[in-house]
Order: C-alpha cells, then sequence, then structure tokens
DNA sequence: TAAATTTGTTGTGATGGCTACAATATTACC
DNA sequence: GGTAATATTGTAGCCATCACAACAAATTTA
C-alpha cells in the first residue's frame, strides 16, 4: 500500500442578492493568473487551519469580498482532471444568499476586486465556473420554494410585496399577489408587526418579520 | 503567494439494495489499520488516473466489492478536520441502489469482505461513516419519490406488487395498493409486457418494465 | 371635501393530486 | 364447482394550486 496521493481542495460561493430589482452574482475580477482579469466566483484553497470545508469557504468569501457571517449551502464538488490548468483542484460549490446593503465588498486587504454582476449579463468566467453559476442558480429556484433561505435576502423588517419581488427576480417570472401571500402564509415562517411603511402616495403595506431565523427545508 | 496546501481526497459510496424484504447496505470489513475489522463503506483515494470524482468512485466500488456499472448519485462532501486519524482527508460520498442478485461479491483480488448489511443491525462504522450512512438513507428516501433511481433496484421485469415492496422496505412503512399504483402509473416510466408471473396458488401478476432505463428526476 | 390615483389586502370557484377505504377477478388446487 | 390466495380496480373527501376582481387606505388635486 503505498502513500496516498495528495490534491489541492478549494471551496467556491455562489452568493447571489437581489440588487434594484436585478439578481446579481458576487463575483471577482481575478488579478493572477491563469484566467487573470476574468471574472471569477470567490473562493480558494482548503488550508490546514480550516476546521472544516465550511470554514473554508467562509474564510476565503471574508478574504476576497469583506462578505462575512452567511449561511452557505453546500451544492457539489467538481474534481474533473483539466478544470484548473495549474493541476488537479477539487472544488466544492457553496450557494448563498445575501442582502448585498448589508455588506460592504473589498474592505479586505486582499479582497480582490470584488462586484455585483448582472446574472444576465455574465459572460465566460474563469475556470468552470459558468457550470457551478448555472447548476447554483438552478439549485437557488429549488431552494427558495423549499426553504427559508430567502430570509437571508430580505432586510430584518420587509412587506409581502418586497417579498415577493425577490421571488419573482429569482425564478425569473411574475407571480400572482393572492396566491403568493396564502402560499407564504400557509408555511407559518412569517408574523406581522404592528407596523408598516410608506412607500409613496398609497396605502401603507404592514411590515413583517421571519418567526426563525434559521434555515429550514418545508 | 505560497504552494496550495495538498490533501488526500477519497469518494465513499453508500449502496443500498433489498434483500429478502430488508434494507440492505454493501459494507466492506476493514484489512487494515485505521479501524481495523470495523464495517465502513466501500471507497478510497482518488487517484491521479482517475479522470473524475465519479470515476473514482466507480473503481473504488469495483476494487473493493466487484459491484460495476451501476449509477451513482453525489450527495456530499466531508472535509472536517479530524474525520480520518491517519491525517487530513476529504471525502465524497456518493449513494445508489442496486439489485443484489446481479453482482457476485469480492470477485475481485483486492476486494475486501464485502457484505451485506442489514440497515437497522449496523453498529458503529470506521470513520464518520455512520453520519454518511445516515445522510444518505435520508437522501434514498427522498430520491426514490423524486427519481427513476429505483429501477437499479429490480430485475428488468418486474410485478407492481415487487416493486411497492421496494418502495415499503426503502420507506420503511407499509403503502395502499391503489394509491401506489395509481401514483407509478401517472408518472408513465413503465410499460405493462403481455406476461405474467405466477407465485403460488392465485391469480398471477403482470410483469413490466422501465420505458427508459436512465436517472431521470420528476 | 370629494374625487382621482396608486398600491395593499383579501376570497372564490375550478382543477388536480393525495388519502382512506372494499369489492371483484383470476388462477391453482382440491 | 368450491376454496384459497393474491391481483386488480374506483370513489369520495380533503388540501394545495391556479386564475381571477373587488374593496381598503393613504396622498394629491380640483
Amino acid at each position: 500500500m503505498s502513500e496516498p496521493p495528495k490534491h489541492c481542495v478549494a471551496t467556491d460561493a455562489a452568493v447571489f442578492s437581489v440588487v434594484n430589482g436585478t439578481l446579481k452574482i458576487l463575483l471577482i475580477k481575478r488579478k493572477y493568473d491563469p484566467f487573470k482579469g476574468m471574472f471569477a466566483l470567490p473562493g480558494g484553497f482548503l488550508e490546514d487551519t480550516d476546521k472544516s470545508l465550511n470554514e473554508c469557504v467562509k474564510r476565503e468569501l471574508y478574504e476576497e469580498t469583506g462578505v462575512d457571517n452567511i449561511f452557505l449551502k453546500m451544492l457539489h464538488a467538481y474534481g474533473d482532471v483539466g478544470r484548473d490548468p495549474r493541476g488537479r483542484v477539487v472544488t466544492v460549490a457553496y450557494l448563498a444568499v445575501i442582502n448585498s446593503s448589508d455588506v460592504e465588498l473589498n474592505k479586505t486587504k486582499v479582497s480582490e476586486n470584488a462586484e455585483w454582476v448582472d446574472v444576465s449579463s455574465v459572460k465566460a468566467l474563469a475556470f468552470d465556473h459558468s457550470t457551478i453559476l448555472a447548476e447554483a442558480l438552478d439549485e437557488l429556484r429549488h431552494e427558495i420554494m423549499d426553504s427559508t433561505i430567502v430570509f437571508q435576502l430580505l432586510k430584518k423588517r420587509f412587506t409581502l410585496t418586497e417579498m415577493q419581488k425577490s421571488y419573482e427576480v429569482i425564478l425569473g417570472k411574475p407571480l400572482d399577489k393572492r396566491n403568493f401571500r396564502k402560499w407564504i402564509k400557509q408555511h407559518d415562517i412569517l408574523f406581522a408587526t404592528d407596523q408598516t411603511k410608506m412607500e409613496g402616495v398609497h396605502r401603507p403595506a404592514r411590515l413583517y418579520e421571519f418567526k426563525d431565523k434559521r434555515y429550514k427545508r418545508f
């Protein structure tokens, strides 16, 4: 029995947000080769000091973008030969959503020009990150219908219209107001505060909060 | 920028089958330390000759158990420090089901005493394989309701009663005959052959086949 | 102060899937 | 022809989904 071969292991994060009614993905512009100057998902190599893969992806995300303290859901591992020109790298992809106004990008020293990029205008990405992004978006569209992950996208208090808009942007299609409200209320994950929000020259909207701010599958 | 650290990468397979009306998991008895003599999921290290993680898990499964040519679905990656006493190992877990009568165990030279073990009687496993098994079983119970993965469990031709029994064993609960038949026919994945099967002193059952023998999500 | 404007909020009827439940059909055996 | 044993099939109630429209509440304006 010979020594087992060793490989580079990495994590990558597909972090989505909704900004001004459009779906954005958090990307970094690479400062070094390979793929220098191209956009890529934030991520990086597993270090010996990372006690888990989850810790690795959180650390890399923070270092490269300044985004911190979010729930990341593991998606899939990618390990084909040739996906990194430097040599074999097995990467584990994660999914998250976040309220972009909660974070300040590029506040760390080694951050690499993180940007929110319109998902619809994303061109070729470094490595196989286009594939990862496509699969992450697909998974996000399932997750949002099937878990409480959307709560990370919203502020602490929000109106049902704001919530519905997030769903519409992520799903890429309009939803019926009445059916959406019936559906979300059925899951019993929200409670109505006694406050309202004025957003123009019309009836104010009630503000809601999540009962439980933890990720939960329906 | 220093050289990225390298780690051992492995794959492990949770392969289930139904034998004599009980749910079995394919385990190997470890020949070497660590955990010598304990049961573990079949699997092993990613080699440079493996062109993908999928190729790795198939190779390891064949080498260690003789099971070949099955569909394996990736589940999750495990990379916590300390999950392997020899050093850090990141492992990618896979799920499969198989008709145990289709395979002959331990036909390869390096196979390690592979056995079908009752899931309900599995005690402590090596490494964190108990966790992986539990999560794989949970996923299997979702998969079977949501994909055509069950076809790998059945012979080429089977009766609806046989199929229902497989579902009952995996889900661990009885199902209603009429509802099961309505449900499975609704998915339009089976066709009735003109043959029947006598299994005793009573009306014979019609034999069915899958229309398409590929894995497909509903 | 009343009408217009704009968005928030809510109900109903049709449809389809899921669940619970029982009678009839078909074969071998006697 | 009667018995035993499993195969096969339908119906009614409930719940989720979907399409669809009227009323409520706030400001602006005439």
